[in-house]
DNA sequence: TTTAGCACTCTGGGGTTGCGAGTGCTAACC
DNA sequence: GGTTAGCACTCGCAACCCCAGAGTGCTAAA
């Protein structure tokens, strides 16, 4: 019996794997041996299994319990022992709904990550689109008082912010709105990123007379872009997390302070090109990351973009997770086109 | 020797929570001896521990542990024998700081439960400002395209909100901005719960002939308004739960859970009149509350108000926190104040 | 009322034992 | 050569026991 893969190893691993991660309990021969098709005995299974176990896929947490797939063997089963599942047409429809109801991308990704926390049981994870080249759309203004004012823009990927502006000085409308004129002559087509202080800065002079009480609304509106330019995350179902019986405590703990970092996310979620991606445990390189597995995805409709993401257990029903992902992700796509279309 | 308080008692009852509270750790009578100002031999201890566990202060874990303070000593402990702290100089420097930098509520709020959570250790909880009749103060709009509106308004508490709003048909300028100085002349400083749907349906009326493409905008407004009426809650922290060596990883996991639902949150932080109030364990008859305790306070300037909590352990820095969370309540309310009277 | 002394109680760690589950190996079988 | 039955073996786990250490409660004396 050689160290090679043959259809009866791949047919026991997949029924291991499957089994494994029904229950997460290791797997005997003899549980083996009922399940298989073809009727062969509990030794001629435990040959093979060890077979496996010395081809790297399988592992014994110690010799008189059952065998256990190792990362190596789910990387196998990902990529090439799993049968893909297809989301029932009642799911579909309901996953529709409810992201169909969103009015702009930042509704859009909540609810979406709700829906994958909800639905997979894992802690979810999206960031709200980013243009390749993210654009000023628009910029408004409201006159509160004479000292307040609140303003608002929105980029070209749909994505909508405002804030409150508090001036030293009274402003009168006809000043604010001469200023909110000039921005909007000044940056709407332009790229964020061309929104630099300096830019801003040099507005101030074409203020003319306007200048000492229109400053803070230009800085104020730098501030704002700032906050457009850096994609924000949304993360639900942490807590799916701390229930799952596969996670020490302190592992878990360790996970969820690495998944509070921002920087940390972005990290995880970038750095990839299209289509999906399952990092299992130690490949990412993180220690956080030990015993857990991270799938990505990337939407793109037209020239925007964003990753979701889902992180979970080793052990996770990576059919199931994986096709509610997908057909996520295509929503998304649908939805986000048709958003920023109008 | 009577079942009544005493001076020794009141101190040596002091001194073993103050030691609890430092180390988590039954204390004993002979560490107790020690610690005391006016000699006595460790079995005199003994005898007033006696006496005060029979006066349901202290507990112990096993006969030959030390002793533990019982909620009811901690009730004793906060409403009696702590010694109120104050804030260092420059501690209290550093919350106006970062409290001042805020120009709106919302920013306000999140700063501070950030702050709260950060030097206290604790999960933190803060809600926007509500007013007693939450007003209308301003509505602005603004026309992305023929087809998409972004909308925003402030309340009279300084809250500012916005959202999207995707119209079936083409709207004009002209359009648009009729509809919302209507919705203006209508509507500022009249309070949020004047805009109900009928309310807003009638008002469909007016738009003549504009009726048709105009009332997604009313619609939209409605819903904008709905979300300005009900408070929203901001909670920092939930991993300092779980890194407290006091929690069982199960009772954390369910102490968050409980923490997640926003209705059970506002029950919580709700119904009560003012001042700082201390919650203890099972006083709050939450079965997901026992071995917590609950600090909360209002923050009340002017006619708006809102809550500010604090969630740990019953085995809690009491003298810090409260110092904590009371110069925090009062530099909210300052800078509130400013914020709303401009 | 306070103190010294002493017997008592209880926890927690470390070592031992027995059971059950599941394997690895060997020898026979097709 | 691949497959099977049988059996000894290994190991984790739970229960049990034992012992040291800590801290108490009680009693009798100051």
């Amino acid at each position: 019996m050689a160290l090679v893969m043959s259809p009866r190893k791949e047919q026991i691993l997949t029924a291991l794997i499957e089994e494994y991660i029904r229950t997460g309990e290791p797997v005997g021969s003899k549980w083996l041996m009922d399940k298989m098709e073809t009727a062969v005995s509990s030794a001629t299974i435990r040959n093979e299994m060890a077979d496996l176990a010395a081809m790297g896929y399988l592992d014994q947490p110690h010799t008189s319990a059952g065998r256990v797939p190792t990362p190596q063997a789910f990387r196998l089963y990902i990529d090439k022992l799993m049968k893909k599942r297809k989301l029932s047409e009642s799911t579909r429809r309901h996953i529709d709904d409810r992201l169909e109801r969103a009015t702009d991308p930042d509704m859009l990704m909540e609810e979406a990550s709700q829906i994958l926390a909800e639905t997979t049981g894992c802690a979810a994870v999206t960031t709200t689109p980013q243009e390749q080249q993210m654009m000023v759309r628009r910029i408004e203004v409201m006159l509160v008082s004479s000292h307040v004012v609140a303003m608002m823009l929105m980029t070209g990927s749909g994505v909508l912010r405002s804030r409150v502006c508090r001036l030293p000085l009274h402003i009168t409308p006809a000043q604010l709105s001469a200023t909110i004129e000039l921005l909007n002559r000044h940056f709407v087509g332009k790229p964020l990123s061309a929104v630099t202080l300096p830019a801003v800065q040099n507005l101030v002079l074409q203020l003319g007379e306007n200048a000492l009480s229109c400053a803070p609304l230009l800085t104020a509106f730098h501030e704002l872009a700032q906050t457009c330019a850096e994609a924000e995350i949304r993360m639900k179902g942490q807590l799916n997390l701390l229930k799952n019986p596969d996670y020490h405590p302190e592992i878990a703990r360790s996970l969820l302070g690495f998944l509070s970092e921002e920087n940390q996310l972005v990290r995880m979620l970038s750095g990839h090109s299209g289509g999906l991606r399952v990092v299992l445990g130690d490949e990412s390189l993180q220690p956080e990351l030990t015993g857990s597995s991270v799938i990505v995805t990337r939407y793109a409709p037209h020239n925007i973009s964003g990753s979701i993401g889902l992180i979970g257990p080793l052990r996770m029903d990576y059919a199931t997770a994986i096709a509610e992902l997908e057909y996520i992700t295509e929503t998304i796509e649908r939805v986000l086109g048709q958003l920023v279309e109008e």
